[in-house]
DNA sequence: GCATTACGCTACGACTCGTAGCGAAAGCAC
DNA sequence: GTGCTTTCGCTACGAGTCGTAGCGTAATGC
């Protein structure tokens, strides 16, 4: 627990292989087993450490899912493809091939509802997850603005909020289709949400 | 089990009391102790009914909650405010006062989460949640092609495809609004939305 | 009355949870 | 090398939950 100094290094130091294991491990039980299957015994013995060593490392199921589904979003990335509608087309089919794996789908519905009643657990859901994804939205703004495809933003309150609702457009439709219309995000699909999206958001700045 | 006739009318009927006292008491169970909290002993305490009647009704907790949750949505119309967007406005408040509700937040996406390995459980979410919400986009869009707002539907597939398009649009929104980013969908957001919907889909049917 | 089904209650084995205790291992400072 | 410190693996434990079985009783149709 007094990890709190700076460079506080005396000791047998964690063990980095097993952290990587034991995520990895987590997902798999997520695939396996989902989220009301997995245990923390479970995970252990996949990852090949002692179940006390979870317990020492994350306070319980809920964080430790959280971490686990939360490197699933690393690999989210926003390319160049010119202009502002490619950008969010194919940032939206990086997220939705993310959601249709498995490990995917059961963990992060689940953390979510647990965070309805954790705020610890919500930021750091917010942190974690949700964050890794807004980025991109701000990036991929901030390019067309580059680009002139959208106006430079003159009031900051009223980018944010422009940002905030983008996002939760963007991604709350991404997550519905998939988890609980049980529909495929496909480039079809994907190429009518950017449409509509980018029509009526021209339409607004004007 | 064997409810299979039709009048299959032999014996000591079901109480109906104890079905809408067990899915009241499974409700304010959500509130109290969230969906991981929750317990079909605590449940049954709280409706004054045995446990074992719990277990002769539902398969378990899933389908339990999935039909306390599904009653939240019966108050769901759809008012007639006199344009397309008035009335979009108002379904919209309306589903997010209900996302708004502590039972609604903890159940909802856990059940989502569990359907996601449960074929039977999702159809059932689909069936007594999703459809339900999912009658008012229809219903909404034929009188707003009576009004003339929208023009008449040519093609049934191309139909269906817009129906779902919008659905997971304004359905996920409000969800991820609610739930991920918890933030209210207050007038004011419930507003924007709407803009970009109508003005989205006002562009993509020229 | 009789048959049938639902109900309340108790008890049960199986399982999971999170923690405590202990000896061994792996680093750092000297 | 010798200590010091922290982590690790392992075992064991009480507490709590799960879903079911068994049995006597209550409520309906015939």
């Amino acid at each position: 627990m007094q990890r709190r100094n700076p460079a506080s290094r005396t000791g047998r130091p964690r063990s980095a292989a097993a952290d990587t294991a034991i995520l990895a491990a987590t997902r798999q039980a997520l695939v396996d087993l989902g989220w009301s299957g997995l245990t923390l015994s479970d995970v252990a013995v996949r990852a090949g450490v002692a179940k006390t060593t979870l317990y020492r490392r994350w306070a319980g199921k809920n964080e430790l899912v959280v971490d686990a589904v939360a490197e699933l979003f690393d690999e989210l990335t926003l390319p160049d493809r010119g202009s502002l509608a490619a950008d969010i087309e194919g940032v939206v089919l990086q997220f939705a091939a993310i959601l249709a794996r498995p490990e995917a789908r059961s963990g992060l519905m689940a953390v979510v509802a647990e965070a309805t009643r954790d705020e610890a657990l919500r930021e750091r859901v917010r942190a974690s997850i949700v964050e890794r994804q807004k980025r991109l939205v701000v990036a991929g703004r901030a390019r067309a603005q580059e680009r002139g495809e959208l106006p430079p933003e003159s009031d900051a309150a009223r980018s944010a909020r422009a940002v905030d609702l983008i996002f939760d457009m963007v991604a709350g439709s991404v997550v519905h289709r998939t988890l609980v219309s049980n529909q495929p995000a496909d480039e079809e699909w994907v190429h009518a949400l950017t449409r509509v999206l980018l029509s009526g958001l021209a339409a607004g700045t004007r």
